[in-house]
DNA sequence: ATAATACGTAGGAAATCTCCTACCTGTCAT
DNA sequence: ATGACAGGTAGGAGATTTCCTACGTATTAT
């Protein structure tokens, strides 16, 4: 299948989530907010990795918008940018009202631990039940 | 030093970042979010996709814990699970904490203050703008 | 001017992702 | 038992990712 390429002004929300789904530029932006803005160099030290592979994790940052470059001289410094993150956090608000609705407190955590008994807490959504019910996850 | 197979029960940040960057797959999880568990058909109907590639971005989810699988009859309910989603939100606090303490405004104009001579430094920040300039994380 | 430094691009190999068609398994209806 | 249905696995094509080495460009130092 072809894509068309509209190259939106914003990000999008597919390039932010790819770019944090690396271990390396999660390290990079964790670096860029304890530390501050930084060069190339000093950002790469800690990395086991050669110049352009890591050059290539900071394209990839900078064009989902999660960093911006300024030119000082022969060196780049990379700072983070909020507004992707933040968008990211936009994104998750609806399901954290989600989540705040049914997790009581540990009964989620506890279910996922040992479950084989008969007494099965999902049978309250009857087939009929669970489908085109908006709104309610989970009775009870 | 090898890597043992220990099949973790928290599933790692990279799988949940990764499963989040497909707008099929968000759109499942909005989906689940906003009309609760449903049979993978009922999932299915808005796709124009084939059938087996939808089982597989489920895989994806299932596999980052973002869904849950229960079987009824010959049908299988998928249900959101909050437990990866909160992980999301806990990652993203620190940096929540960094871009509220920057995105106030007010700070970046006392910093344009602070300078005694007259030259314009307004022409640095004017390239991105649109945060503003850090105050306390400047490198050297 | 020449060399060194900082950082990027070019292009390729190997792995992974995303889609497909074909086929298999388990459950329900007749 | 036979067939229909729900949903998965197998395996392959094509695109993308992630790493590499080699080279290019801009800036600073000698």
């Amino acid at each position: 299948m072809e894509r068309v390429d509209i190259t939106p002004a914003a990000p999008a929300e597919d390039e932010i989530f790819a770019a944090l789904a690396s271990p390396v530029r999660r390290e990079v932006l964790r670096l860029l907010r304890e530390q501050g803005p930084q060069s190339v160099q000093d950002l790469a030290s800690g990395f086991a990795m050669a110049r352009p592979s890591f050059s290539e994790h900071l394209r990839v940052l900078r064009e989902a918008g999660l960093v911006s470059e300024r030119r000082d001289g022969r060196r780049r410094l990379y700072r983070l940018e909020a507004v992707p993150l933040a968008r990211v956090r936009d994104w998750l608000d609806p399901y954290e009202r989600f989540w705040r609705g049914r997790l009581t407190g540990l009964r989620d955590l506890l279910d996922g631990m040992d479950d084989t008994d008969g007494t099965d807490d999902m049978d309250d959504i009857g087939d009929a039940a669970a489908l085109g019910r908006t709104g309610d996850q989970e009775t009870r």
